[in-house]
DNA sequence: CTATATGATACTATATCAGTATCATTTTGT
DNA sequence: ACAAAATGATACTGATATAGTATCATATAG
């Protein structure tokens, strides 16, 4: 299992890339060439970061992707949930129907907590921390 | 994305209602009343916990299921290995190729340190902590 | 007004997850 | 000996998630 994907992953390098150049606009070509991912693919991630609002876009000539806030701001956390969705024991696995006796109960709180600890050490990256310039 | 899939959730019920019996035989019958799930995907799981020397098994008449060592010896960490893998960024998601530079190589340093402590609270919680009759 | 950029959306292939089904083998009771 | 009762091995199916591609619409600079 991996806590991190590849969407999550292309992500962040773009995100670092961006962070890199302060505040600069960039276009999704310079983006592929930082990255080293398909064009196409590229596309849709950073789509999707800006329905995140962590990145700001702007069509047409000239147009591309910058940061909606700066580096410091933006936490692996929130960037890997745009893709993989929250940790989430979700109370139970199972909906309410299975979770009927304590021992299970059990390991839901034990997960809870642990996914709550994971939770707070994936927020404590920031982007800027992952740039080359730091 | 979640930290522990139905196999494994299923399995520890199946492990604690042994633990709570005591090193006792159980048969599959037995453990799909205590565990609540369909027959065959049960005598899956627990044939996966019998070639991973979690479970003891015996053919036959009279046959079924025991625990291979102590509940307080069986971590959920080693449980949740056999159903989903280890937890990994195996050094790079994507092999050697794209893990050129080293904003990236941060990210994956930061996740190894992560991942390290995640597994550890995971081989921390034994099947004990998780019986009905601690 | 057109070339260039992103926006929205739908599609495809592969892998993982969740679960079922079947036949082989071992053991026990009669 | 033999039939019944148990697990072993294995293969199959359907649903969901992951990884990626393709296409047409829309906005903007020059």
């Amino acid at each position: 299992m991996r806590l991190i994907n590849r969407e999550t992953d292309y992500a962040v390098r773009a995100l670092a890339h961006l962070g890199d150049k302060a505040g600069e606009r960039l276009s999704v070509s310079d983006l592929v060439r930082a990255v080293g991912v398909s064009r196409p693919f590229l596309r849709k991630i950073l789509q999707k970061l800006e329905q995140a609002g962590i990145l700001e876009s702007r069509k047409g000539r000239g147009g591309g992707f910058k940061l909606a806030r700066p580096p410091e701001r933006i936490m692996l956390g929130e960037v890997r949930t745009v893709f993989q969705g929250p940790l989430k024991t979700e109370n139970c696995l199972f909906g309410v129907r299975l979770c009927y006796d304590y021992k299970t109960c059990r390991l839901r709180r034990k997960m809870r907590d642990i996914e709550g600890r994971l939770a707070r050490e994936l927020d404590a990256i920031t982007i800027q921390s992952l740039q080359k310039d730091l």
